[in-house]
DNA sequence: GTCTATAATTTGATAGAC
DNA sequence: GTCTATCAAATTATAGAC
């Protein structure tokens, strides 16, 4: 893994777990075993590493979900991947969405990082229609705005109350 | 209204913006006319100020929503009463809900205000149980995950993408 | 690519006067 | 309650050597 790579790693977990003002380029250096000064070789700004995190993220989700038609055609329910690649997220790393903390904190951020966390739920909100619309769904862009909705959300609650059975309660289809 | 409350309000505003960090003491002092020296007076550290903040929003909060039974007795649906005020949180105020934002980044946070950020989330599932059961939902523990997980995440959403169809889209039943 | 050195600014916090 | 003065630390960023 190049150093850029590592700095990009290291900053997510940290935005994970505190938004985009937890990491500093001191603190990622130091990580990473170089100088603060190096990493500003790789990133010139913090909004342009936020940006470029954001945009990683976005294309690492979207890999990790594959196409709702492929996933439908091969028996399996999109909307359950879906769910699981969440379900991962908060069981397995133990942290939030990268875009859900950066959207919450959408008011404060430079905008080019902005515009990274709108393309994550545009292109989430695309996935999901397109999967609920597989599904038969008789109001596909409602089920997918209320299918994120929720999962963000309970992801969100889950994590503050320390306590995943909410979000296991919350995506248990009655 | 006096300056300690004003300078909660004004806390209020930038912490619903971007977070715990997007508040400094320098800041608020400025704001309110006085300097920062003195808002030790009132708050003696940061996360002091801080849980008080959430501490005053979530009684806040409970109190503008009143009783799911009292509610229900005049004829009005609770669920509907406690959606009309997060959509005013949005529609109105433009910001997120504060402890939907502090939440996020429960990770990050001193103890104190991590433990405002639980106490109101418990008392909204509470709270929401309560109006579920008064529904007749069947499973109102459920439906209460399920009801502030849907609009903390479609008012994220709205946010980030600047645009409150969003909201209306996720909290319409169809 | 990485370093040393450093600038300019911001931050949370304290001491002590009024 | 509010002030002046000040501190120690952290932060983003740049210049220039290797």
């Amino acid at each position: 893994m190049s150093k850029k790579e590592e700095l990009l790693k290291a900053a997510q977990d940290k935005v994970r777990l505190g938004g985009y003002s937890n990491f500093s380029f001191r603190e990622l250096a130091s990580e990473v075993g170089i100088k603060s000064a190096s990493v500003h070789y790789h990133f010139p700004t913090k909004a342009d590493l936020g940006a470029e995190l954001a945009h990683h993220y976005t294309n690492s989700f979207l890999a990790a979900l594959g196409e709702p038609d492929e996933l439908k055609a091969s028996g399996k329910n999109p909307i359950e991947v879906y769910t699981q690649l969440f379900r991962g997220a908060l069981v397995t790393d133990k942290k939030m969405c990268l875009c859900g903390l950066l959207g919450a904190e959408s008011d404060s951020l430079p905008d080019k990082v902005r515009l990274e966390v709108q393309r994550f739920f545009n292109h989430n909100l695309q996935w999901l229609k397109a999967a609920h619309l597989a599904n038969d769904e008789p109001n596909p862009a409602q089920a997918a705005i209320k299918t994120v909705s929720l999962l963000e959300g309970a992801m969100m609650i889950s994590k503050t109350l320390d306590d995943n059975s909410y979000f296991e309660l919350a995506t248990q289809t009655v």
